[in-house]
DNA sequence: TTCTATGTTAACATTTGGTTAAACCAAAGT
DNA sequence: ACTTTGGTTTAACCAAATGTTAACATAGAA
C-alpha cells in the first residue's frame, strides 16, 4: 500500500548535479520536485505543499537565502536545508539569520544528507506543535548551538551541554521571554509527566541556572504551577535600536495614508 | 548516446529461476554474468569488473556470505545484495558480518529488485562524486592525502596511515566542525553498526588522537552518543577574517531593507 | 500556619568512551 | 610449510558522562 510519500522541493542551478540527486532523494521514497533556479523554486513553492526544501546558496539572480527568506514570509514552519559552499562556516550563516535546519558543505556525502533529511522529518512528527526549527540560538550573551551541544558565554570556551541540559534549554529559547509550560517539556523531553520526571526536570532547571549565572541579563524564572520562563533583559544598546525601529514603523505608517 | 550498461553478477544455482531472473535484468538493461555455484561465481568474478553483485545464500558447496567474503577480499566497494530465505532474520546476517548493502526475501518482487539496485547504483554515483573525489585535505598543520594514505605535519615526514585510520580521519575531515555520526563511520567504513565495530572505531579514534597530538590547534571532541567532530582552532588571521565577512553580511541584511 | 511546588545537592546506577595490550588474521617473504 | 609483518579486532579495565532518586531547604499559595 502507498502511503504519500514526503514531499521535497529541491532548488539546484547545477543541472547535472540536480538530477543525480532528485533521482536519489526519489530512489529514497522522497517525492521531488525540482526548480533550477530561485525564481522557478518560489514559483513552485507556492503552488504544493511541501514538507521540506533543499536549496543551494549559490545560484544566479536569486541566491538560496533570498528565497529562503521569501519561503518563510509564506511559510514559518516548512523545514529549509542549505547546500552551501565548503568555506561558508557557521558564522556566516547566522549573519544571515534564516531559520534554518541544517546546512550541508558541498560536496557532500549523500547518506548524511539522508539522515539529516530523516532527522528533521523524525523531529516534525514528533513535536506536535510547530516549533521544531533551528538549532542555533542567541540567548543575550550567549550562543546555544543544540546540534553540537554546546553552550559558549561571550568568547569563553563552548561549554558541553548533555542531551537533556541541551533540550531543556533550547525548549526554553525557543519560547524565550514567554512561558515554556513544565507540562510541554515533560512530555517533549521526558516522555511522561509524573512526579519523578518532573523533580528530574526542575534538577536540570538548576544546573541551567548554573551555567547562566554568570551573565546577569540572562535568567531562567519560575512560573509557581505554570512553567518557567527564560528572560532576556535587553542591552542599552538594543533598546535604543528597537525605539528607532519602532519610530520608523509609525512613520511608515503615516505616510501611507 | 549508448552508455556502457552496468554489469552484474548473479549466482545462482537454482537454474530455472536464475535463468528467469537474468532475462528480467537484462531486458532492463543490466549485462547480467550467471554463475551457477559460489566457486564459479568466484572464477567469474575475478574476470571481469562487475558493478553489483547479486548472491544466493543457500548454494551447495559454497554459500553466498563465504563467497561475499572471498570477494570483499578483492574488492573493497562492490555492493553486495543477498538472497536470503524467507525465515533468515537480520539477526543472523549480521552474525556473518559480510558488508551486504541490501538483502531480499525470496521469493520476491522483482520490482523491488530493481528499484534496490538502482538506488544502490545511485547512492555509489554520488558518493563518488560527492565525496570520493576529494582526496586532499588541510587539517590545520596537517595535510591528509587519503588516497596515498598519508599525513604530513608541517614539513615532517609523512605518517603511512592504514586503511582504516585514512577512512576515518577522511570522513571527519569532510565534516569539519561539525558532526559526524558515530553510525555514519560505523556504516560506512565498517559496515556493520554493533558492540564491536563501535569500539574498534573508538580504538581508532585513539590512534588518530595520538596523530593529531602534536598540534594544539587541531582536535577531536566526542559528543556524547552522537558521534565525533574534528574541531580546528582558527589562527588570529583566520578570525580576523570571518569577523570581517560578518561585518559585510549584516551590511547586506541592512541594505536589504 | 500548613500544604504543595520548587531549589539544590549529593549519592548512586547505568551507559558510553578512552586506552592498552593481547589475540587474531591475511599477505608477503623465506 | 614456516615466519614475519602490518592491520584489525577483541578483551579488559578504567574514567567520564548522564540521568534518576532521595533528602533536605525554601518559597508561594491558601
Amino acid at each position: 500500500m502507498e502511503t504519500e510519500n514526503k514531499k521535497i522541493l529541491l532548488v539546484e542551478d547545477d543541472p547535472n548535479f540536480g538530477t543525480v540527486l532528485k533521482d536519489y532523494l526519489s530512489m529514497n521514497d522522497y517525492d521531488v520536485t525540482h526548480a533550477k533556479n530561485g525564481m522557478e523554486g518560489f514559483e513552485k513553492f507556492k503552488k504544493d505543499d511541501f514538507d521540506l526544501c533543499i536549496l543551494d546558496v549559490m545560484m544566479p539572480y536569486k541566491d538560496g537565502f533570498t528565497l529562503a527568506k521569501e519561503i518563510r514570509e509564506k511559510n514559518e514552519d516548512v523545514p529549509i536545508i542549505f547546500l552551501t559552499a565548503k568555506a561558508m562556516k557557521e558564522d556566516v550563516l547566522k549573519g544571515y539569520k534564516v531559520g534554518a535546519d541544517d546546512y550541508l558543505n558541498k560536496p557532500f556525502d549523500s547518506e548524511v544528507l539522508l539522515m539529516k533529511i530523516k532527522a528533521i522529518m523524525m523531529r516534525k512528527a514528533t513535536d506536535s506543535v510547530a516549533d521544531s526549527k533551528q538549532f542555533e540560538f542567541n540567548i543575550g550573551n550567549f550562543f546555544l548551538n543544540s546540534k553540537l551541544r554546546f553552550l559558549t558565554y561571550k568568547d569563553q570556551e563552548p561549554n558541553k551541554l548533555s542531551p537533556k541540559e541541551n533540550e531543556l534549554l533550547r525548549l526554553l529559547a525557543l519560547h524565550e521571554n514567554d512561558l515554556m509550560p513544565r507540562e510541554l517539556a515533560l512530555t517533549k523531553i521526558w516522555r511522561d509527566d509524573n512526579y519523578f520526571t518532573s523533580r528530574s526536570m526542575d534538577v536540570y532547571i538548576a544546573k541551567l541556572r548554573k551555567y547562566l549565572k554568570i551573565d546577569d541579563s540572562v535568567e531562567i524564572l519560575n512560573i509557581h504551577g505554570e512553567g518557567f520562563r527564560l528572560v532576556v533583559k535587553k542591552t542599552e544598546e538594543e533598546q535604543a535600536k528597537e525605539r528607532e525601529e519602532k519610530e520608523k514603523a509609525k512613520e511608515n505608517q503615516e505616510n501611507e495614508k
